[in-house]
DNA sequence: AATACGTGGAC
DNA sequence: TGTCCAAGTAT
């Protein structure tokens, strides 16, 4: 069994992290034996798809924002996307919020302590459920991430690849989910995936479950787990219209809710092109004089390659006409910090020099 | 089942 | 520079 193995290194090893109760902070607080559902429910969903460097930050100003899932679950929509701006996968601000709003309003502003419960909750799926019933509430629940994924994979040497081999992964993780401690368990195996079990030049040696690691026995740890290939992205182009008063800002917008950067502050922009040159807007053209920027910005998104050519003008009359027109609202460089500014709308207003 | 959905860091 | 990858979910 794996989790003989791995609790005690993991009592030794495991990471200190902002939303984690150590070990060692369990023993020195034995009143408080789990994390705070909220906290782990917070830092769980941040840490959908996105490195634990790049969530701290944003974590711990979340957290100092809104301590409670009540305080949360009070805001508004738009400042919790303007905190979460930079963050990525805009859809789980989104579902975030209306998750708070459903435990604030419909459970009492307690989470619920079973996978089941946790599962019909927005933004929370399979993994996040087992992760909060098992971190939060100690339950016996199977969490399979990717680097637990990995770590079977290779401790099954599983050579299928994935996706096809993930309800086999499930079958086999299932398997070593252990009743005791089942908490510490799922943060074990997911420290052991990030730290020693890794995609590349996985640490072998130095394993506590390399004893019974079939891959490291016949040599293949590295290679698994198999993926299926990945298609190529595409390229789309589009110009990007910045509208600049030396009064009043830049004319910034807000993206329809649903859908790519969906909520979320754009500079206008022109149709995105899946195929071949961008192609101006006629209706954006004739509201003022523009000028076309040198080179393009360039963006990739999970699923395309992004290219935009920055238009500029400056415009001193008609401001509120303009705005009206496009359906935008003048925002004062000083303000952008409160705005939910993507990373690829911050490209655009870097390459023109305004931020 | 396959695709949409962001970003930054490592190599 | 390009590719891969990270504590996945929704549709």
């Amino acid at each position: 069994m794996i989790a003989e193995e791995i609790l005690p290194w993991y009592d030794k090893h495991a990471r200190e992290l902002p939303w984690r109760l150590s070990p060692r902070q369990k023993r020195a607080n034995p009143n408080v034996l789990y994390a705070d559902p909220y906290r782990v429910w917070l830092s769980e969903i941040m840490l959908q798809q996105t490195t634990v460097a790049t969530v701290k930050g944003y974590y711990e100003k979340f957290l100092a924002s809104w301590p409670t899932v009540n305080d949360l679950a009070k805001e508004d929509l738009d400042n919790v996307l303007s905190a979460w701006a930079g963050l990525g996968y805009y859809a789980r601000a989104r579902n975030l919020h209306k998750c708070a709003k459903v435990v604030a309003d419909e459970l009492g502003g307690v989470f619920p302590d079973t996978e089941e419960g946790l599962l019909k909750l927005p933004g929370v799926g399979p993994y996040t459920a087992a992760a909060i019933a098992a971190i939060a509430y100690d339950r016996p629940a199977t969490v399979v991430d990717g680097n637990v994924e990995r770590v079977i994979a290779r401790y099954y040497a599983l050579e299928d690849p994935l996706p096809g081999v993930k309800p086999q992964m499930k079958e086999c993780a299932q398997q070593q989910t252990p009743y005791e401690r089942a908490g510490d368990y799922a943060q074990a195996m997911m420290d052991l995936g990030a730290t020693i079990c890794t995609p590349r030049s996985p640490g072998c040696v130095i394993c506590p479950i390399q004893t019974a690691c079939l891959a490291r026995k016949s040599g293949i740890a590295e290679s698994l787990p198999k993926k299926a290939p990945k298609k190529e992205k595409p390229t789309r182009r589009t110009y990007a219209y910045l509208f600049l008063s030396d009064e009043r800002g830049a004319l910034l917008r807000r993206r329809p809710e649903k859908g790519l950067l969906g909520g979320m502050t754009e500079v206008p922009t022109g149709d995105w092109v899946k195929q071949g040159d961008a192609v101006r807007n006629p209706e954006l053209d004739h509201l003022a004089q523009w000028t076309e920027l040198e080179g393009v910005v360039k963006h990739t998104f999970t699923h395309f390659h992004f290219e935009i050519t920055v238009l500029t003008s400056k415009i001193s009359q008609n401001l509120d006409g303009i705005a009206e027109a496009v359906q935008g609202a003048w925002a004062h460089k000083t303000e952008f910090s409160g705005l939910a500014l993507p990373t690829v709308m911050k490209k655009i207003l870097r390459h023109a020099d305004y931020i």
